[in-house]
This record gives C-alpha cells, structure tokens and sequence, in this order.
DNA sequence: GTGAAAGCGCTAACAC
DNA sequence: GTGTTAGCGCTTTCAC
C-alpha cells in the first residue's frame, strides 16, 4: 500500500519526478532514476490505476462485450482481441452478456462508468441493443459478428448470407432433395442473413421456399437436437440439413445419431463455424469457416483507427468472407 | 461526461445529497431525492469508477485469471464464477494467462495496481506462480482447480489422484492388459495428481509401472494426438489409455481413429472432464466428470468469506469429489 | 532537470 | 436532513 509520495520520500526526490521516471515523460538524471526505481523495487510499489485514471479521465482497460462466453467461436475470437490488446498494453474487461438483454445493458453501464477506452461487442440483439451510452459519453466501439441497428457504429462482419447461399447450393448439388434450414432467433442478424442465404440457394436452385423446412431455435446445442426431432417427427423427411451455427450442429449431428440416421447417406449436414470436436466424430464435418482470427484483428484495427481519428470520422464496415469447408457429412455429386 | 457537480447544480442541492441519494447511504427527503434522480436522467450521468475507487480505495471488481480461455471447462468455471461475482454487484476482469508465467505475472500485477477487490486464480505453474503481491497487498485471492505451493491461500481444489485412480482401475478391471497414461507438464499439480492416481490404480492391481506407457504432453488437443502417435509407433501397444486433460482426450480420439484402431475394441478410453462434442461422436466418453459449478461456487464463497475475514484468518482448502462417468469408450468386464 | 501546487470526481467526517 | 470541506494518489502545468 505504498504511494508514490513514499517513494519519492525514500528516493529523496519530489512525486512528480517519480512520476516521470515511471512513465518516462520528461528527462530525469540517470542518478535520481536510479534512486527512484531502487526505492519502488525497495517498497513493492505498484501505481494505482484508479488514481490515475482518474487524473487521466481514461483508463487503459478495454471492454469487450460478447454475447456467449461458453461458446468456442466467440471465446476464440475473445482470445484474438485480448492477445491483440495486450500489443497496445490494454487490458480486457471480458462480459458476457449470456445474449440477456438486460445483462448486456448492465455491462454496457460499467463499461461506460468505467469510462474504458473502448469497447468491442457483439450485440445480444439486433434492433434492441443500445450502443447510444458509448456515442454519446464518446467511447469509440466496434461491432463485431453481429449487425446493430439504430447506431452509425463501426462493424466487422462476415458475409453470412453468400457463404449460405454456397452451402445450399452444395446440399442440392450432392443430390439433397429436401433440404432443411435449422436458424437462430430473429433477434439475432445472423441468424437471419444465413436464413436469407438459404433462400438464395434454394431460389438460385429453382426450388421452393417451404416453411415447415425451417427451424428456429436458441444458439445453443439443445436448440440443435430439438429442431432435428421435431423436423423428424414431421411428415417430410429432408435429406439434407443447413444448421446455422456451432453449437446447433453438435445437438443436430447427436440427435440424428439417436434417430438411427446416417450422415451423410440418410441426411448431408453443413454446419456453420469449426468445430474441433467434428475431427472426432467419424464424420468429418462440412462447414462454413469463419475467419476468427480476422474478426479479432480487424475489430483491433477498427478500434485503434477509431480511437485516432475521433467520434466524427464516418464509421466503417469491415465485410469478410467465410469459406465453405467440404468434408464428410455431405454427399458429393451423385 | 457530466460529473456529480453538474447533477448537483441542476437538481439544486450539494454533491453529498446526490452521492447520498446514488448510494443510499443516508435519508433524503423525498422531493430532493426526486430532484436529483430527474437530474441523473436528464443529463444521462454516470459516476465515474475511478473516483470512486481512488476515494475508497478499493475497486467493485474482481480479476478471473484463468491458465487458457479456449479451455471449454475453464470458461464453464469462469461463467459461473462471473453469475456469482453479479449476484454480488461485482464485475470480473477476465485474464487469460494462456500457461504462460510472464503473461500471468503481468495480470498479477494488473490486478494489485486495480486494487481489486479479489482475485480467483488458476496458476499456470504450481511451484512457480507468485502470488505474494496479492498477499502483501492485503487482496483477498483463492486458488482454484491447480494448487500453488509456496503461498498460502484459500483453495478449491479436486480430487484428482482418487479419481484418476478409479479411472485406471476401470481399465484394468475391463481388461486392460497394457494400460497407458498421457498427462500434462511438471508444473501443473493436476497433471501430476492425476498421474499419482493412475500409478496407484497399476498398484492396487499389482500392475508394475511401466514408464514407456507415460506420456507428458502439453494440456492441448495437439499434444493428445501427439502422444497417441508415440504411443503406437513403440513396442508396446497399450489396449486401455488414460487420458488426463479433456482437450487432450480430443487429440487423443481423433489419432486413435487415424490409426485405425476402434474404440473400445483395440483401444479402451478414459477422459478428464466432459467434452460436450462427445456426443458428437458414435462412442460416449467414459470419463472424470469435474464438478465445474461447484468450483465456481466454492470458490466465490471462499473468495467472499475471505474479504470479510480479513487476512489473518487461516488459510482453507475446499476438496470436490469429481466423478468416474462410465459410458461406451471402455470395454466393460470380461 | 526539478519541485511546488493544483485538481481530476467522488465520499465521508463534520458542522449545523 | 443537508451542505461544506478535506482528501484519496496521481499527473501536469508552472516556476525556477
């Protein structure tokens, strides 16, 4: 619990010049420096953050906002940010929203409180996730994965409906006669570009668009088995299967499984993002990979470049390209 | 950017009604306390943090530093450490010291120069992890799944020599001839634990251990495929393998497939932790299943009874029992 | 190159 | 109940 004045007593010169020696801001003779660092070795000195962001009006801790922390693709891309931030000596306040409203309003309030230098999130809802509190207290953010509306705010986005529309192709292609579409909730804008994508493959394909093929559920693993029971239990069978998200398609492939169905002679299934546990699955798992590492490195940049140029700059959208991945679980040209 | 000043002028009392008013510390009169919330509203104010915690001294936040974020059982832990630290109107900074000891050091030092108000730690190495500065700094830390020596802290730990014990005798009772074993580095105590517990298992059946079949590997899936490579390009091939870490165990399958042998036929196969993808898979994973919520729970409870002990109270050491899952990766008694 | 001093926004001790 | 005031630890003018 020392302070800087304890240090500077010990070193025999004034605060202020411990200060400099600490950050280097001015020019301070080797000797008194010397003396300076002596005496916060000697006293296990550690500045206080509060105090300085205090006096600063800013803290060096960055907030980064996402939607589901248990779920590999967003940690992987949580990992991307923080390693990156830590380049630019900024910390990470990791929240998660656990896609609750509420909950994301609250970590919004902290992050703002804690006047952070800036925040990347990944909006639990599309039109209802209220970026406003960081536009008008001028904390720059970006936007990644999922689109925000109502808010002019940077964004780094993958272009989930043309990686879609190429997977249905490719279910058709390899012969799928009914193919089946298993999304997320209309809350959430990827959920609804992939669903659009699908509409496109189908359309591209001259196929009809039927309803009682899609599924909507939660982005979760239940969600997945849930939707494939309740398709299976109906009376068209698909034969193929656009699953919407990583953890979906675990709780889809599982519950194929314990329908007595193959993959993919019985049912081709894409899935959407990687997920590591399909390399131990016999199957190996056709996918639309996302570009993680560039959602983070981008979503950096972005940050950096808005931090820069200030509030009034224009914002920016970064559009990647996800890739379909070809495995197993399709069936190829008959 | 409106400050308690501003709030203060506009609803027309002094800063200590406002402040007494935000935080309920004494009685307002109804139509002042009135006054000031409109006020709050209408000028969008937010307290700032920083001068908060530079005026108690003490920050609302607590720092989460795990061993590696993309550890599908760390982020469980994490998650619910993050619902109860809410609960408790606290925020979690979240560090990752991906089993890097510079890296962890650095967010050892973030955390003492935030005066956080407690710390809940996975150490990425047992022996050599410092966790003095917390100790000398007076902040209130627990120790969670991997044991630090050295400090004495409050801990919430596993039982990982009993289970893996069970583990192995589950293999050896199923007919395990050669039984292998791949664990993690030196300096994790759970790999170490979990290796003790195997050897007791060889022992208690009066097995010899065999050092060939050991294998140490880093906690990553790569260093499970890696070590079922090994394994079978040797003399030996074991027919039963304990696999200490989950991520590994994925690594583990994945080469064990590669290889062409079935599971649990040629191979039987027991893994540390669930994996949810084992689902996934056509086998379910026998497996230790880690008490990920009780962790959690336990180490939010220790963590607050800790802060309102105060220092001086001894040490505590909270050991969980995790348990043997028996599903289809092992062959069953002869 | 160096020190004195002011002040960041908040809360708590003190007066009334 | 309410306002006045001091001060938390730091950085940054401003003098010298």
């Amino acid at each position: 619990v020392a302070s800087i004045i304890d240090v500077a007593r010990l070193a025999k010169v004034s605060p202020a010049t411990v200060s400099r020696v600490l950050n280097g801001t001015a020019g301070v003779s080797a000797e008194r420096a010397e003396r300076v660092r002596a005496a916060v070795e000697k006293l296990q000195y550690q500045p206080f953050s509060p105090a300085r962001a205090l006096r600063k009006q800013l803290t060096d801790v960055w907030a980064v906002i996402v939607a589901d922390v248990e779920n590999p693709f967003f940690t992987s891309v949580v990992r991307g940010i923080e390693d990156g931030a830590q380049e630019f000596g900024r910390r990470v306040l990791l929240c998660n929203s656990d896609e609750d409203l509420a909950k994301e309003a609250g970590y919004i309030d902290v992050a703002v409180a804690e006047r952070v230098g800036g925040v990347v999130i990944s909006v639990a809802s599309t039109k209802q996730s209220d970026l406003t509190p960081f536009l008008s207290q001028g904390i720059p953010v970006v936007a990644i994965d999922r689109r925000p509306i109502g808010t002019k705010v940077d964004s780094v986005l993958v272009d989930n409906r043309l990686a879609s529309k190429q997977a249905t192709e490719h279910l058709i292609e390899g012969g799928g006669e009914l193919v089946a579409c298993i999304t997320g909730p209309k809350r959430i804008s990827t959920a609804n570009e992939r669903l659009r994508g699908y509409r496109d493959g189908l359309e591209k394909a001259g196929r009809a668009y039927d309803e009682s093929l899609v599924l909507r559920e939660d982005f979760r693993q239940a969600g997945g088995h849930e939707a494939v029971q309740q398709l299976f239990a109906g009376k068209k069978h698909p034969d193929a299967l656009f699953v919407a998200n990583n953890l979906m398609t675990l709780g889809a492939l599982a519950a194929i499984r314990e329908a007595g169905l193959r993959v993919p002679e019985d049912v081709s299934v894409v899935g959407f993002d990687g997920i590591d546990a399909a390399g131990l699955a016999r199957i190996g798992l056709t996918t639309v990979a996302q570009p993680r590492e560039q959602l983070a490195a981008a979503g950096i940049r972005l940050l950096l470049e808005r931090i820069e140029a200030g509030p009034e700059a224009p914002p920016r959208t970064v559009l990647l390209e996800p890739k379909l991945v070809v495995r197993s679980s399709t069936r190829r040209e008959p």
